[in-house]
DNA sequence: ATCTTTAATCGTAATATTGCAATAAATAGA
DNA sequence: TCTATTTATTGCAATATTACGATTAAAGAT
């Protein structure tokens, strides 16, 4: 065990699920803001913004690489990275449809 | 290693990532959309929608309450779990500031 | 009181995550 | 070419997560 059993779900669920997890770790989520901030930027400003060394950095921005949510493209000796915003509103509308389930109106239960 | 170093984070990019760590799986997203469809069920009622073993949907319910999503109440021998819808919606806030965030428009980088 | 039903907890195995030091790779500049 | 500079990768240690069988606990039914 100790792996999730994917197939027991549908890919609506996976997919939410997918985006949760990357956005589960504050280096992440600081990271994803900073990009916000500044549209665009290198490793280094976020090891120096973030204060984690640059391994654990660049491990943070390949999970963010690899869901979609950011784009990197080498720039002399170093890597600009920005926000892919196609992925970002995809996954905007798929969160965006999770949180905004309704209760059926009524029954407060317990 | 292998926790979190909460203290270079803020606040909100903490909870932020609490929330989303939480929605992190896929188990825990069908939980949820259950509670919003039949708002209010027993633990036995997940295991057999969901399939995964007892033990597995109990301790995912615990996640769950531990954030404060859901809420349960001993009723008889079983228990009954429904939405926090104040909590609910205190996440909703949070996690839609996140993801509202703009792009400073113009430049599309890299 | 005993049995049944239901859920939580315990214990454990397998795997994943977090973080970093050390190292490698790749480009720019001297 | 040699040297910085910058980022990725490797390897590792510590911890967390996922899953489930076995057991426990607690309430209802007989």
């Amino acid at each position: 065990m100790g792996l999730t059993k994917n197939e027991i779900f549908t890919d609506v669920q996976n997919e939410m699920a997918l985006f949760s997890k990357v956005l589960g770790h504050p280096a992440r989520v600081a990271i994803l803001q900073h990009l916000f901030k500044i549209n665009r930027c290198v490793c280094g400003d976020l090891v120096n913004e973030i204060g984690l060394a640059q391994p654990t950095i660049s491990q943070h921005l390949k999970e963010l690489k690899q869901v979609g949510l950011i784009k990197g493209s080498i720039e002399g000796t170093s890597v600009c990275y920005c926000i892919d915003s196609e992925k970002w509103s995809e996954m905007k509308l798929i969160v965006s449809e999770f949180l905004n389930q309704d209760l059926s109106k009524g029954k407060e239960c317990c």
